[in-house]
DNA sequence: GTAGACATGTTAATAAAATCACAACAACAA
DNA sequence: TTGTTGTTGTGATTTTATTAACATGTCTAC
C-alpha cells in the first residue's frame, strides 16, 4: 500500500504507534483514543489525528480507533509486503542488545544472521541468530537475499564493513558507530549516537532547571 | 555561557559537530571547511554555517574553522560548567555497551554508578563504574548529586525506575527500554528506541529501493 | 593591481512540521 | 426534544527548520 510522501516524521511515529499500541492490545482493549495514543509517546492528539488522517484512517467518533485494525494497517504502510532481511555486523554488546530485544517482535523483519571475526562466536547461535565469519559475509547476504545492515563493530572498522555492505547489495544500513559513512544514494543509511541523546538531556535537564527554579 | 533559545536541532547537531571534530583533530589537522564538517554527518555546509552562527562562532575565511577553538566553545554552550553525573539503571548488554563507549569521551559528564538487581554485578566495577544494589540507588543518587539517568532494565521494570529516579532528585532521564513512561515537566525524558530506527531504515530502503529503480 | 577561485556570514525565501480552531457527529441525560 | 459532553477530521495558521542567494573577504596567479 503506498501514500504518496507520508513526512519523514510520520513514518517515524507511526513506527511508535504501532509499538504502543501491540503494548495495550494485551489488556482486553478493544479502541483507543487519539489522546491516549499521544499521552504514551508525549506528543498532542492532534498531531495523532494528523497522521492517522494522512494514511487514511478514520477512527469511530465515539468509541476511538480500532485497535487491531490500525495496528494491521499500519503495517501494511510501513512493512514491505514480502519482507525484508536483516543482519548485524558485530556481536559484541550492541549487537547482542539488538538481537535479543528485536526476536520475535516483527514479522516482516528477519533477523537472518550476524557477522564477526572472534572464534568464539562464529559458527554458534546466538538468541536464535547464527553468527558467521566476516569473510562469508557478501556470500551469506546474497544468498539470503539481505536488504538491511546494522553495524556494530569497533569504529574503526565501520568505513570497510559499510562498504563491503554496499558491494554486497545492501539497500539500508543503521550505523551504531560514531565514524562517519560515505554510502551511494540508492543506499538509505541512519545513524545514531547514545553520547548525542545523552548530551542533549544533558543540556535540556540543565536548561530546565533554571527555569523551574 | 547561555545563548538565548537555541534550536533544539541545532543543540543535537553542536553535539555532533563536536564528536566529529574530536575524531579528526588527531589528524594533524588545525582547522576545517563547513563543507567537510557537512560531508561527515551528511548535511549542508549552509547548515554547519547556520549552526555556527547561531552560537557565534567566526570561522577565518580563508583556512575555515579552527578545530580546537570550536570544540572549546561547544562545550561552553552544550556542557554545564560544573559538571553532570550520571548514572545507568540496568547492567546488561545495553547498560554495559553504554558504558563502554561512553568511557573517557566527555569531561563534563561523569559516569558514577550502574545499578542492577543481579547479585553477580553488585559490587563490582564495570569498566571503572561500580554496580551497586537497586535498593541504594536513591541513596547513591543524592550522596553524589546524580542530575542524570540511563533506563536499561527490562521494559516491565522501567516505571518504577523512572519514578524512583524521579523521586531521588534527578533531572534528565534517557529511557532505551520501549515501556512509555511519565515523568512531570520539570525532568526532561528522551527515548530511544532500536526497532523504530530499523522500520525506518527498513521504509525508506524500499522505497529507495523503487525510485532508483 | 586586478581577475579568478573559493571561503564565510547573513538576510530572505521556502519547506516541513506542529498547532489552532472549529465543524460535524454520537451518545446520553434531563 | 434539546442541551451537554467529548470525540474525530481537517482547513487555516503558526512555528520551526532548511535552503537559496548573495555580499563580503582573502589568497593566488599572472
Ligand atoms: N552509537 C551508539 O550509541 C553506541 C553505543 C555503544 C557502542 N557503540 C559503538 O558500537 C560499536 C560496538 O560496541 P560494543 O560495545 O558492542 O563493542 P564490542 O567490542 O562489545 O563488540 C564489537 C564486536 O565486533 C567484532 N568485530 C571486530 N572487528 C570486526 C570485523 N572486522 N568484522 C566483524 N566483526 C568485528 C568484535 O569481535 C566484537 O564482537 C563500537 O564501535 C562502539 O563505539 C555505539
Ligand atoms: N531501546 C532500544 O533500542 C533497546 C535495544 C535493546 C534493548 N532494549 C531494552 O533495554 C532493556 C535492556 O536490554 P538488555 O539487552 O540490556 O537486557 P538485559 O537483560 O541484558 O539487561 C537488563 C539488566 O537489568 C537488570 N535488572 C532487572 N530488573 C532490575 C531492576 N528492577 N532494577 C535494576 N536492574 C534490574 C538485570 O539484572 C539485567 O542486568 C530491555 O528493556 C530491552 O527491551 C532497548
Amino acid at each position: 500500500m503506498f501514500i504518496k510522501n507520508l513526512p519523514h516524521k510520520t513514518v517515524e511515529r507511526l513506527s511508535q504507534y504501532r509499538r504502543a499500541l501491540l503494548m495495550i492490545l494485551s489488556k482486553d482493549k478493544t479502541h483507543v483514543f487519539s489522546h491516549e495514543i499521544a499521552q504514551m509517546l508525549h506528543i498532542t492528539p492532534v498531531q495523532v489525528r494528523r497522521d492517522l488522517m494522512l494514511i487514511g484512517y478514520s477512527g469511530n467518533l465515539r468509541k476511538g480507533y480500532d485497535i487491531k485494525e490500525l495496528i494491521e494497517l499500519i503495517g501494511k504502510i510501513i512493512d514491505s509486503e514480502r519482507g525484508q532481511r536483516v543482519a548485524v555486523v558485530g556481536l559484541g554488546n550492541l549487537g547482542k542488545a539488538f538481537i535479543s530485544y528485536f526476536k520475535g517482535k516483527r514479522s516482516k523483519l528477519s533477523m537472518i544472521a550476524a557477522f564477526d571475526v572472534n572464534p568464539e562466536k562464529i559458527n554458534r547461535v546466538f538468541d536464535g541468530v547464527p553468527c558467521y565469519h566476516i569473510n562469508q559475509m557478501t556470500e551469506i547476504i546474497k544468498q539470503n537475499n539481505i536488504s538491511i545492515g546494522i553495524i556494530t563493530v569497533p569504529a574503526e572498522q565501520a568505513p570497510e564493513i559499510a562498504e563491503a555492505l554496499v558491494l554486497s547489495g545492501i539497500k539500508g544500513i543503521l550505523n551504531y558507530t560514531p565514524k562517519p559513512l560515505n554510502v551511494p544514494a540508492y543506499v538509505y543509511l541512519e545513524e545514531y549516537d547514545m553520547i548525542t541523546s545523552l548530551e542533549k538531556v544533558a543540556f535540556f535537564a540543565k536548561k530546565n532547571d533554571e527555569r523551574f527554579k
